[in-house]
DNA sequence: ATATTTTTGGACCAAATGGTCGTCAATATG
DNA sequence: CATATTGACGACCATTTGGTCCAAAAATAT
């Protein structure tokens, strides 16, 4: 290609910008908070992302990518169904204690302040909570034909309903960082649930 | 009282400040919108209020208080216990079904969007938790007596539960107001843990 | 070496932001 | 009635917002 080339990675950009957007929100975001987080000048900026909501489309994108890998390597269908299901929620566990719990998470905090308002946000919310319960869904039924789970569940509702316990732990976890009680909840689940 | 008296309700502008930033959040809450919801001229609401923030304040404290009203109607130490339970339960799949649900929660959207951030607010949002915790929690306790709780779980454990998995579900239902999967969750939940 | 293409950085902009203040109106008190 | 006190209103303000644009620089292809 003709002309000069970009002095920056596009992805370390995104992933610096999903950085910002994370702990502070979409709006109270400013310009100059990405641009220095990004190391771009505005013209930058502009020219590789759009504006500032593409941006923003863009770090959220990664973030849930990264979100389905980690699922995917928890419930990977070679290991043991129920270890994949209690690393998921062990993961999850980690997630909502100490400092790391305070930043909360990206999904979560969309869904909530962009979720019926942005179309484009909305559609990649739903479509990751789609995937996540669809993952959920897929390892419980196996679960479900190893009868290691409880008989008269229905692995569906039983992955829609850790789901929304887990984002729930994230939502809680923000002003409240207890890591036993997560743990308490997480082994009260898989106590009655599984076998 | 000396002086002009006011024009306003002080609390019906509360209530509809507190429509705007439900329906919006904080950051997006502009203080034009503000000042026409409440039909206040800026000095008036700032003379009232002192600021944005001391408004949304009140506003948030009102919301919490009518959550916790209802809470406390849902768990009346008078009726049977799980009857107030399920009637709890059925409130929150009721609030994330249909055009409802696309609205969210306050107290959800408020501690993703300032939990971390706003000492004032995020007290505030820690003390709502711990009270709606305390309340499942006493009506557990109350259901475990009465032994019409499974036997190996802990009232303050499943408390907490509940209480991540409602809140959840209203995070989850803000991209996807399912009322059928809702309810199939909460009545699993009870399958699996009363009697 | 030159022409071409693209990036860069920041000056610049209009609009919107939250917040203040002075003026006038309305009531209570003497 | 006169005065003190409070409220209502909107003009006004500094700052910040997201976004545009252009001149200069840089790197490639010829």
């Amino acid at each position: 290609m003709r002309g000069r080339p970009r002095e920056f990675d596009p992805d370390d950009a995104v992933e610096s910008a999903m950085g910002v957007f994370w702990t502070s929100g979409y709006h109270a975001t400013s310009l100059p908070e990405l641009l220095e987080a990004t190391n771009l000048s505005r013209g930058s900026l502009y020219a590789a992302f759009g504006d500032k909501h593409g941006l923003f489309l863009r770090a959220l994108d990664r973030y849930i990518a990264d979100s389905l890998t980690r699922l995917d390597a928890d419930l990977d269908p070679r290991k043991d169904v129920l270890d994949g299901i209690r690393a998921c929620l062990a993961r999850y566990v980690e997630r909502t204690s100490g400092a790391g719990a305070k930043r909360g998470c990206l999904i979560v905090a969309t869904a909530m302040e962009l979720g019926s308002q942005d179309v484009e946000v909305e559609q990649r919310i739903r479509r990751f909570f789609k995937a996540m319960e669809a993952r959920l869904t897929t390892a419980l039924e196996r679960a479900k034909s190893e009868r290691r789970l409880a008989d008269e569940v229905e692995p569906s509702t039983v992955a829609r309903l850790i789901m929304c316990l887990l984002e729930g732990m994230r939502v809680v976890s923000k002003t409240n960082a207890d890591r036993s009680s997560s743990q308490a909840v997480v082994q009260t689940l898989l106590d009655r649930f599984v076998r």
